[in-house]
DNA sequence: CCAAAAGTGTTCACGTTACACCCATGT
DNA sequence: ACATGGGTGTAACGTGAACACTTTTGG
């Protein structure tokens, strides 16, 4: 690994990346966590990680642990910052990349993960206390989703591909913690003219069922090109 | 380095950090860049960089680094992103974390570097072609300024501590590449009542003298405790 | 017929934008 | 006196916020 005329420092810090997977069900906004089965912090709740092999990119790291504890693939995901501390690990220095990831829930098949770790959803507002700096993380995540559900249209990443304009609402109000204005909220994005209505409704409620409605992403991209800004 | 039941990856990846130093001079937005005097890329211009040490954070790393190019510290510095591409650099795989800091260039000596090294402020616009993927990280450090300095008062750090409005309205100019109405910028920036009129005046100008202001960092923080939200 | 959520417009307050002239100073 | 940038107010417009009733459906 040393070349000829250079010599870069070692011993190196490990590499690792964690993962912050938002889910959206029951009106509320949820994580993925993992209960560690082995030291340190074994029995504790923890976020997805794993090592970054020599041959992959911390993103291609980040995704891979998603399928693994997931089995879903296609999902947005996003680097959110690089942890250094020195004594972020007990057993030696490890620096990790965190990403953070949205991912449809009602595509979400329980797996229990291969390595027979418990892989569980946990409500955004009842996350435990968790291993290593984890909730840190949770925390920056959360504040930029926050920050970016609001000029960039990714919360349809955490919604079926069908969805009624109620269950978009109460997801913007799930993620800001806000409860918004029903007539103003479909005021604003029906001006957008990005959400498609289809003429099916919802079925078996007991109520005015709900027109459904999908996401036009390729409108978005068209009106992008063109100067336009989401905005909610 | 291994411990007993545990095996880490070797071999690992270096670990750098690479900084987008800001300043802001002449009424033009400017990075400071480093003449590469050996491979590779030799003769390239590039961003201020090196190797993270073990028992220092990325961002003390940075900080080190920018003190040794600039001799200048307690400057605004904040993370950026991780570049993690497996051939970034063609001698072996490294990880680099990326920063970017805003500076006083009024404070600023050029010193040439502690090696020798050519160190040389280049406006934004006229960058040239950088070693390795340099040009990116400029680019998202670039964006990044922009985003920020709408919605949080960095823009001070690039000013001498005492300034005029013309001068303020220039360097917001400059950021976001755009020419913004003289009294709308005022109007909005004296409303906010964060900037100190001083009895002090311009000096030696073949004109009306303007106002000397300086920025008052406390009442900003008694006012975001309160809620308050900068925006320019 | 009752419960429960869907769907729909208007008004008012406020913030943003556009815009032109006189003032102070050095040469 | 003239050239140069400093400094100031108002009117039109558009956006965001507040707010209540009718409709549809299943039980």
């Amino acid at each position: 690994m040393r070349k000829g005329s250079f010599c870069y420092p070692y011993p190196r810090p490990a590499l690792t990346t964690d993962c912050v997977i938002f889910g959206f069900d029951e009106g509320e906004l949820k994580v993925l966590l993992i209960k560690r089965t082995t030291d340190p912090f074994r029995g504790k709740w923890a976020l997805p990680g794993g090592f970054v092999n020599m041959d992959e990119t911390t993103e291609a790291c980040a995704k891979r642990i998603l399928i693994k504890e997931t089995g879903l693939k296609g999902v947005f995901i996003e680097q959110l910052f690089t942890l250094s501390d020195l004594n972020r690990d007990p057993r030696e220095r490890i620096i990790s990349v965190a990403y953070y990831a949205l991912l449809k829930i009602s595509d979400y098949v329980v797996t229990g993960g291969e390595d027979a770790a418990i892989a569980q959803w946990h409500g955004i507002s009842t996350v435990p206390k968790l291993a290593f700096d984890h909730n840190k993380i949770v925390k920056v995540a959360l504040d930029r989703l926050r920050g970016k559900v609001r000029y960039v249209p990714i919360g349809f990443e955490l919604l079926s591909e069908k969805f009624t304009l109620t269950q978009l609402q109460h997801l913007y109000e799930a993620i800001l913690g806000a409860s918004l204005d029903k007539r103003n909220f479909r005021k604003k994005f029906l001006k957008m003219k990005l959400l498609k209505p289809l003429t099916e409704k919802q079925e078996g409620v007991a109520h005015k069922a709900a027109r459904f409605h999908i996401f036009d992403k390729k409108k978005y991209a068209e009106l992008t090109s063109k100067g336009f800004n989401f905005e909610i």
